[in-house]
DNA sequence: TGAATAGTGTCTATAAGACAATATCCC
DNA sequence: GGGATATTGTCTTATAGACACTATTCA
């Protein structure tokens, strides 16, 4: 049994002023977060390009260790700031990649989380840094079983991804497949106003399918999530949708 | 941006063999399992009393820090093996915990797992081992949000956990609920050979409501997963109920 | 005016809930 | 036979998919 152990219990502040947390080796834990949007109708995903051994040179997604006294989520965040930009989106814990060696320096344990943000500030930063791609993740709808997804540049060229990092997509896409029928994710990745029809290109997107029209805007009509604005789109070429908005929503 | 560097970038081997894992303070990494069973209607978890610092006396899930090379569930599987003498059981990750203060000790984060076995197993633990206990979780339907569950004794007192555990519970019950809609879990807590009476009193008391009998018979055959055995259950005070067995299982 | 998509109405198929009738065991 | 639960069948209601029709904008 593998625990710290005290064979003589004194008073527990003794006890907690003589633990010695480096008395045996550690594991190393890191974050590694997949920041998502939809865009022109397909699923984005950001990769940064290693700049460090091992897999140098690769693309990845951004990651990096957690402080000693940080939380994980903090991590989370401070890793999408520092390598994204991004403040205050979205954010979920996704699953613990833990196999001993998926990375070949030592033992690292990561905690993968995914992010979510709208088309715009997606596009932010993807053309802002250096070292930095999108790539579109391609998982088929009959292959939606977590295995490893591939993840395409603009030409269809697959990205060959640093670590274990095509499976934790590949994990992300089926979460993500699953949360959509029973949470409000999809508008997570809309800005505050959107048309029914651009809910319905997310839920494609992610679902890596196409849904009946139809049903489609009875069924998010009938959550009682949705309520309109009044104002409609403008300058498009046809007939323009009335905008929604996200009742329960905090966001502006 | 805390990653491990290398300004001069050396080829792969030698900066792998100049790492050192050491070189900056590590969180310890510890794996929790919630081994859970259906029991006379009720949901029940697995608890066992610290015998040391911290929290010493209150009851905990079962649990042990993580082996330098050891995989997550390796580690789950074997804090199984040592505290409640289960092999080969069904192990899910459930989620990871890394509040830096849930153990006064130092730094722990805790990879929790759930693991399901059936009545006559579960059994078999509770009533082996001395400092072993067996709580009802108690999860209001309203209150499904993931929070503190409470776990209660035989006589209805509540259990004070150690650690975050009520909370890690919470969690669990809700991920189960959730599954139950669209995976065969509920399996996993059943004998070989079973009655739909059976499966039904099982989903009972996971979502902890009851469900309309016609159309749970319905929904689960309609799964094709499962099929009748033939045999009939006896020693009952009433018209046996037909066996069923699952199908697509590997399971004796 | 025509192209294109938004939005409404209706019909059908499927699944869930309610309820009644019958079947089969033990005592 | 009486008690108890299993099992089958039918009716009603809610929801999803299919399809047709009308509405409204820009070019």
């Amino acid at each position: 049994m593998i625990t710290s152990n005290d064979q003589h219990p004194r008073d527990e502040k003794a006890f907690l002023e003589s633990y010695d947390p480096a008395a045996f080796d550690h594991p190393s834990v890191a974050v590694d977060v997949a920041l998502l949007s939809v865009v022109a109708g397909s699923l984005k995903i950001l990769l940064v390009r290693r700049a460090d051994h091992p897999d140098l040179g690769k693309w990845a997604l951004p990651g990096g260790f957690v402080g000693f006294m940080e939380p994980l989520e903090d991590a989370a965040a401070r890793i999408l700031r520092d390598k994204a930009r991004q403040d205050h989106v979205f954010l979920e814990q996704l699953y613990t990649f833990g196999d001993p060696t998926r990375d070949p320096r030592t033992r690292v344990i990561s905690v993968a989380y995914f992010a979510l943000v709208d088309q715009s500030r997606f596009d932010r930063v993807a053309s802002v840094a250096d070292g930095v791609a999108v790539g579109r993740v391609h998982v088929d709808w009959s292959g939606e079983t977590g295995g490893a997804a591939s993840t395409l540049d603009e030409s269809g060229e697959e990205y060959d991804l640093a670590f274990d990092h095509a499976n934790i997509i590949g994990v992300c896409v089926k979460r993500l497949r699953g949360k959509l029928n029973y949470t409000p994710i999809g508008f997570e990745l809309l800005p505050a106003r959107f048309t029914l029809r651009r809910l319905q290109t997310v839920h494609e997107a992610i679902l890596g399918k196409s849904v009946n029209k139809d049903s489609f805007r009875r069924r998010m009509l009938a959550t009682g999530l949705l309520e309109p604005t009044g104002d409609r789109e403008d300058e498009v070429g046809h007939r323009p949708a009335e905008l929604y908005r996200f009742t329960s929503s905090n966001r502006q």
